[in-house]
DNA sequence: CATACGTGGCT
DNA sequence: TAGCCAAGTAT
């Protein structure tokens, strides 16, 4: 490291002494000097949680794992829909899929113990470039450079780089290295990430008490607030389409199935649906259902994604007996531990609000 | 390098 | 309110 960089480091673990936040996946700086380390499986689990999760969402879902799942044993063992019912709501369920694969991969080709080193882990379903890292700084002291999006901001203010993401990424993460110190990688990782998320933070930076402002540039030129520079984004599209919620009269149940296609919300529970198509191409309406029911309109469930915004039309209809389709009864008891996105929760809340007579506009029955 | 991939909170 | 943002990864 450039000697006038060490005292960054030197001035960044300080504060962390002092201000480190506290979470349940994390060993405090004062336990970590006395020799205790975090469980890599906790650190594996939480790192992949918070993947562009915030740390508020994720609290409740790292606690559920855990004391279900306390080891990655014991999460290999689980069947699949069982981790993604315990995972729904949560988002990017690519994640769950492959924390899944993960598990039973070390624990079949490690003997259950997390490989020590970043590039080993890298290898890893779920584990790319940021996580590999951490999980090597902090569980196992390595000085890998950790990148993520809070380093991001605070490397490119400390030295003002204009150069817009992600083109920027290569000298974020060289600098980054450069930053890094030996001895406590995990505590400087973790630091960094804090101050990004307490005082370096996206708007109104708190520049006034930051523990490194005077090596920061932009703070210096007054405009921390200008970085990162980042490249504009496209429009979100609109897509439509219908969703047909199946309920059985005598307790309740609705009539799910599994998304098997991949892509969106692969592997995760629904009501039977069409496909989502541009809006543009209209007409969507109950002639769609997946099979011949009395279908009343129970109206319509917004959801934004990432990169589209969603509008689907909700239709209910009481079944006597079981549709002609794939799927399942979900009586109401069983509800909470199925895979159910969020956007599919808002359709069962829908349906089951909307209110059971009359239908609010006659459709023709031209189902197959 | 660009795009697909969820959700909830904040401004 | 519409947009932005949060400890990214896979392809």
């Amino acid at each position: 490291m450039p000697a006038d960089l060490r005292p960054f480091a030197d001035h960044l673990l300080a504060w962390y002494d002092r201000h480190a936040r506290v979470l349940p996946w994390r060993v405090s700086p004062q336990d970590r000097a006395r020799g205790i380390r975090p469980a890599p499986y906790r650190v594996w689990l939480s790192e992949i949680m918070l993947q562009q999760t915030t740390v508020a969402a994720v609290k409740a879902y790292f606690a559920k794992f855990t004391a279900r799942w306390p080891h990655v044993a014991d999460l290999a063992a689980a069947p699949q829909p069982a981790v993604l019912g315990e995972w729904a709501g949560l988002g990017y369920y690519a994640r769950a899929r492959n924390l899944h694969a993960c598990a039973i991969r070390v624990s079949e080709e490690f003997g259950g113990a997390f490989p020590q080193t970043a590039a080993a882990l890298r290898t890893l379903p779920g584990i790319g470039d940021y996580t590999s890292a951490a999980i090597a700084a902090i569980a196992f002291d390595e000085p890998a450079a950790v990148v993520d999006g809070n380093v991001e901001r605070v490397v490119t203010r400390l030295f003002s780089i204009e150069t817009p993401l992600p083109q920027a990424r290569k000298d974020i993460r060289l600098r980054t290295a450069e930053l890094t110190p030996q001895e406590r990688p995990g505590d400087f990782a973790q630091a960094m990430m804090d101050l990004g998320a307490t005082i370096c933070t996206p708007k109104r930076p708190s520049c006034m008490v930051c523990p490194v402002r005077p090596m920061c540039r932009a703070s210096a030129e007054g405009r921390a607030e200008d970085f990162p520079v980042k490249k504009p984004k496209a429009a979100v599209p609109e897509r439509k389409g219908a969703a047909f919620v199946a309920t059985r009269p005598a307790d309740g149940a609705v009539w799910l199935r599994r998304r098997d296609a991949p892509g969106m919300l692969q592997g995760m529970s629904e009501p039977p649906g069409t496909g989502w198509h541009a809006k543009a191409d209209g007409a969507t309406g109950a002639n769609a259902a997946p099979f011949a029911a009395d279908w009343r309109f129970c109206g319509t469930v917004a959801h934004s994604f990432t990169h589209f915004r969603l509008e689907l039309e909700v239709y209910r209809a009481e079944l006597a007996g079981d549709p002609p389709a794939e799927g399942w009864w979900c009586p109401p008891e069983a509800r909470g531990a199925e895979a159910l996105p969020t956007l599919m929760q808002k359709v069962l809340v829908r349906a089951e609000a909307s209110p059971p007579e009359p239908a609010a506009t006659p459709k023709r029955r031209l189902n197959r």
